[in-house]
RNA sequence: GGUCGGUUGGCCGAGUGGCUAGGCAGAGGUCUGCAAAACCUUGUACGGCGGUUCGAAUCCGCCACCGACCUCCA
């Protein structure tokens, strides 16, 4: 019965049974958001995968050590010396320090991860409170022979790392000469010995404000430097797993295990694990294509391509309804759709609160639940297959409305009626991160008058005045609450 | 051009060599004074052409189409 678990490795593009280093210690080390701008939609269904699998992971029982960096060193768009500052040209955009910005977006990056219900990571740290570190690991790689200083800027030499019988491209299946061919060496003007060589340290302009003291002068680190140095430093040279968005698998990840390897001599990642791309309305989602949803917009329906506003936990749902590794596509339909499940598991989960067992034990609906409570670890177990998942799920809840339905009796153990209980809610609340989004904080004051206006309307209704029924029905619907006339009286529902 | 991935029923979306996820929509039904909602039941499928096999949507080959990455992006 019990499965272990597995993982697909980028790495090794395989399925592999997952052992930690250190049981019951797992390191979980995921790329987070360069904060120089609002996060759009396409972050959240990255950063929600990642919940979902730190989730789960804490629900076998490992003890998670999960590390999610801010970017808030201004690193330049290329590697070339080209292109600009991403959050230094938006701090002359909005007329704020370069920190403020910083400062800004980050704050808002949290709101929506609240919103979305993510769980914090248990350290968060940031590019500009490692520069020290950076620098060190700069050092390293040039005392190693697999960097150089050229101009108050150090890059990474690709070629003496591969000389060394590394092979940088080995993670997106990348081959350095059929790179090489596809740059264009800039005659003699390039401070890079070769155009594949990237930057660890880059020299300041006069005119850059975020620089920082260095062995080569003012300056400020490259971008992929500086998940290298946290990842080792909170997680150890080698850790478990390393995640992301399947695009900064070429060239950041790519030129992380390098810098690693080079600085540490060692294989730095054992599960290499990529998500992948949010589409909207089939096209990619990306800042740079410029169809972006921001989470606000969507949840507002603040956005002309929208018909109204979608609930946070509706669109978890329907980013967990796709696996992470497939494509997800965020239409009005998807949404809708998403909506109508996230209701039914939250009915389901109310409804299992008030079912006993019935004492008459129909064996074959009791092998039909145990099967059900079974299989939701089963098919996490398998790469974290939340689709298999939630149709579990659902499927436990026609269950779960079928015993409701007859009388909240179920013919099933009590134990396995138990099992049932904590099974499904633990995997709709805990490892999915779901919430019932009605608030119940006035709850009984609610009930109270619920209870007094439907003894009103039950009295209209012996007295047929369906007149005065159907008016407090209506009026009800248009305060969002819908009353269910149901064979055992009625009951009411907040939409 | 290079690397990788995909093509599943009206739509979305899993998946395995044989036992045909799941959701939404559609159809039928239960409930109701009528509704709504909810619930129950239910049909339709695996891009094309070959091959391997007792058997392939699932493995292999070729073809077609789509997409991602190869510049910054999660």
């Amino acid at each position: 019965m019990s499965t272990r678990l597995q993982i697909y490795n980028s790495l090794t593009r395989q399925k592999e049974v997952f052992e930690p280093l250190n049981p019951p210690f797992v390191g979980l080390y995921v790329c987070g958001p360069t904060v120089y701008n609002d996060v759009h939609l396409g972050n959240v269904r990255t950063f929600t995968s990642f919940d979902m699998i730190y989730r789960y992971l804490v629900y076998l029982g490992y003890k998670v050590r999960y590390v999610r960096n801010i970017t808030d060193a201004g690193h330049l768009t290329n590697d070339r010396g080209e292109g600009v500052n991403r959050i230094e040209s938006q701090s002359q955009l909005e007329q704020l320090e370069p920190m403020e910005i910083v400062q800004k977006y980050t704050v808002g990056f949290h709101d929506v991860c609240r919103l979305f219900n993510m769980h914090r990571p248990t350290i968060e740290p940031t590019a500009t409170g490692h520069i020290v570190e950076q620098i060190e690991m700069a050092k390293t790689l040039i005392n190693n022979g697999y960097a150089y200083e050229s101009n108050g800027s150090v890059y990474f030499d690709v070629h003496a790392y591969n000389a060394a019988n590394h092979q940088y491209g080995k993670l997106s299946g990348r081959n350095v000469d059929e790179l090489m061919a596809g740059y264009r060496d800039l005659d003699g003007q390039d401070e890079k010995r070769h155009s594949i060589d990237f930057a660890l340290w880059k020299k300041a302009s006069p005119q850059h404000i975020m620089r920082w003291p260095s062995p080569w002068g003012e300056g400020f680190p490259g971008w992929h430097l500086e998940c290298s140095v946290m990842s080792t430093k909170y997680l150890g040279k080698t850790f478990d797993i390393h995640g992301g968005g399947m695009d900064l698998k070429f060239p950041h990840h790519e030129c992380e295990i390098a810098q690693n390897i080079g600085a540490c001599e060692t294989e730095p990642v054992r599960y290499w694990m990529h998500t992948n791309m949010l589409n909207f309305n089939g096209q990619k989602m990306s800042k740079s294509l410029g169809n972006s949803i921001l989470p606000l917009e969507l949840i507002t329906g603040n956005h002309p391509l929208l018909d109204k506003g979608y609930s946070p936990m509706t669109v978890r749902l329907l980013f967990l309804q796709s696996h992470y590794s497939s494509e997800s596509d965020i239409t009005l339909k998807g949404l809708q759709d998403a909506e109508k499940g996230l209701r039914k598991l939250m009915n389901a989960s109310n409804y299992l609160t008030s079912l006993v067992a019935s004492g008459e034990i129909q064996e074959e609906k009791e092998t039909a639940i145990q099967q059900l409570i079974g299989n939701c670890k089963e098919v996490m177990d398998d790469d974290f297959n939340t689709s298999k998942l939630i149709a579990n799920l659902y499927e436990m809840a026609s269950q779960i409305n079928i015993f409701y339905n007859d009388g909240k009796k179920s013919p099933i153990h009590h134990e396995t009626l138990e099992t049932l209980r904590t099974t499904y809610n633990d995997f709709v609340f805990d490892v999915l991160g779901l919430l019932d989004e009605n608030d119940n904080s006035n709850k009984e004051t609610l009930d109270k008058v619920m209870h007094l206006v439907m003894d009103i309307r039950k009295s209209a209704r012996e007295n047929k005045d369906w007149g005065t029924s159907d008016k407090i029905r209506d009026a009800l619907k248009d305060a969002k609450i819908s009353l269910k006339d149901g064979k055992e009286g009625t009951t009411y529902e907040i939409e």
